[in-house]
DNA sequence: GCTGTGACTCCTT
DNA sequence: AAAGGAGCCACAG
């Protein structure tokens, strides 16, 4: 086919990541954009949701890497994310989701968790 | 074309 | 877990 412009197309594919998110799970932004064939461009990404507000999108399933809400605590966006997810099963607390990431140190990121 | 800014990420302390 | 600093990409002024 024709080479459309890239950048509508990688914007199918970031939004096609987000949707393939299940429900009561979490992504990351570098997570969303390495699916999509954008490694590096998770910020791309961020600006993405924050411009296009696409129906139907779970944009509340995408979190930062360190496992926590990418808004400021307290803010209106923040507190009405944490609401979707836990309504989905997701355990959140103090602006943190547990049970999918939040690593601490770099030992625990390098060996990780005792197999 | 340089500067500032942001729903980011990684490393070090 | 939290804080500081550097790197990164895209965009507005």
């Amino acid at each position: 086919m024709t080479v459309a412009s890239g950048t509508q197309e990688a914007e199918a594919r970031v939004f096609a990541a987000i949707r393939a998110i299940a429900v009561g799970e979490v992504a990351g932004y570098g997570e969303i954009a390495r699916r999509a064939g954008l490694p590096g461009r998770a910020r791309w990404v961020a600006r993405l949701l924050a411009t296009a507000g696409e129906d139907g999108l779970p944009w509340h399933r995408v979190v930062r890497s360190d496992g926590r809400i990418a808004f400021p605590p307290g803010s209106k966006e923040h507190r009405e994310q944490a609401r979707r997810l836990r309504a989905e099963g997701v355990d959140v607390a103090g602006g943190r989701v547990r049970g999918s990431m939040a690593r601490a140190t770099l030992d625990e990121t390098l060996w990780g968790p005792p197999r």
